[in-house]
DNA sequence: GATTGCAATATTGTCGACAATTCATCGTAT
DNA sequence: ATACGATGAATTGTCGACAATATTGCAATC
């Protein structure tokens, strides 16, 4: 199980919770993040409420949580869906990804303390280690998503760390870097965050914005293609003819 | 009344809603916004309840629905509150906007048709008209939210404009700018306006992203400042010997 | 007199049932 | 055969009542 891939509760944490409300969402959340709900699938109240035996009363309250963590969209009497983002939107995703990434690697570099940066630096080793070792996509993401805790940590705004949580699952349930990155991307990615490493020590604030955004850039040309593709062998061969997805929600309000 | 200041639905419009959801929620976020309910006030469901004639159900949907716009935060069995920001909450939520408020300005910069430039210069035109009638601070206020407005718009990125326009109202909700702001502090601000104004319809990206973020810095130091003056009078002078407000929510969950 | 434990109250959490609405299907008319 | 409208099934929205929990006030004790 990809379970715990970032932090089990990522829901239970942020706002305290009843416990039911708390269970149904992290499960869910998990399901989403770890790709058991694809984007687009449709979550049914009284399903759940099957699942966690309980009534509907609180897994709508677990589905207003997962919306406000951006996972979920809800519509007017037809109910909540797995947000499916658009390519166009993953790109303005990713666009609003590096400018939060970039702020909070300058200001890690600005307030970190020297804990911080040993940490940072030890959490990029362990990225190394994961990647030599060959250990499987699983542990190098879960290494990968440390390093960014613990930068997310040394910038001292927990607004901006929170934000930038939220948007980078939002982005990662949108492509399957676990799987599919080969070994000549994981090594670039390595080295960006080696120099990030390096930048941010320095507090040198400059270089490290533009190192970081660097790292989105990266991550975000291997997401767009890999979207691009699956797009064009779907269309080439529609295995539904009629197409159970709708036009492509319009998710303005995903802002959330 | 200050209703309308910003589009007066700003919720029904997000993600279509149950009328009687929305009506609750765009009622009670003009509330907030017009300041009728003050930060860290308490809002009980029965109350709204009572208020709309309805049963608790729409009004907790509803208080969701205002949680996922930030400007309420809900504890267990504790109910919910309006967003009651530290001073130093504040500076973190000013950095952020200035973050992407400035992204805004060098997209609209970018991507702004010839169309776009004309409506930003006629409502930058609107204030300086505004101002030059001694307009109430209401009606300026306004003046300057179309300007954003109208930016949001231009820069092509629904996420950053949403996420721009609810830490905005967050921020606004924080200060009392409309009464407060006097002739010096406008003039400067208009002047602002109005660089922005020229340096997107030139197409400079960076010197846009600069002046939005000056704008930004203006708008922080006058708020941080009336909100430290406003804590050192109450605490000078406290009123009620028993403190109802509690200690200081953590409120890292207001990343929502 | 201050503090701690307990009981009463107020408020939110959960439940099951019913109403409102949408979507899919089927029948009918053109 | 196709388009249009009614009908029924599936799903979400709303309701009122009850359970669980936090807060408040009082009393007993140190």
């Amino acid at each position: 199980m990809v379970r715990g891939l970032e932090r089990g509760g990522a829901v239970a944490g942020s706002a305290r919770v009843p416990p039911l409300v708390a269970q149904i969402a992290d499960e869910v959340s998990d399901d989403i993040i770890s790709g058991r709900f694809k984007p687009g699938e449709r979550i049914r109240e009284q399903d759940l409420a099957d699942r966690f035996g309980t009534s509907r009363a609180p897994v709508r309250e677990a589905i207003r949580l997962l919306e406000i963590e951006g996972l979920i969209e809800t519509e007017h009497w037809r109910g909540a869906r797995v947000v499916n983002l658009s390519v166009s939107q993953v790109e303005d995703l990713f666009e609003m990804i590096s400018a939060i990434f970039g702020l909070v690697a300058r200001l890690a570099a600005r307030h970190g303390s020297r804990a911080d940066f040993e940490r940072f630096s030890a959490a990029v080793a362990e990225m190394q280690v994961r990647h030599d070792e060959g250990s499987p996509g699983r542990e190098r993401v879960r290494a990968s998503f440390e390093a960014a805790r613990v930068l997310r940590e040394a910038c001292a705004s927990p607004l901006a760390g929170e934000m930038l949580l939220k948007l980078s699952r939002l982005a990662f349930i949108h492509h399957r870097l676990v799987q599919a990155a080969d070994d000549a991307w994981q090594l670039e990615a390595l080295e960006h965050w080696r120099r990030l490493a390096g930048a941010v020590q320095g507090r040198s604030d400059d270089e490290s914005e533009v190192l970081a955004r660097r790292i989105i850039k990266q991550t975000e040309i291997f997401t767009v293609t890999q979207l691009r593709d699956a797009e064009r062998t779907a269309s080439a061969q529609p295995s539904k003819p009629k197409p159970r997805t709708r036009p492509q929600r319009t998710a303005a309000a995903l802002a959330g």
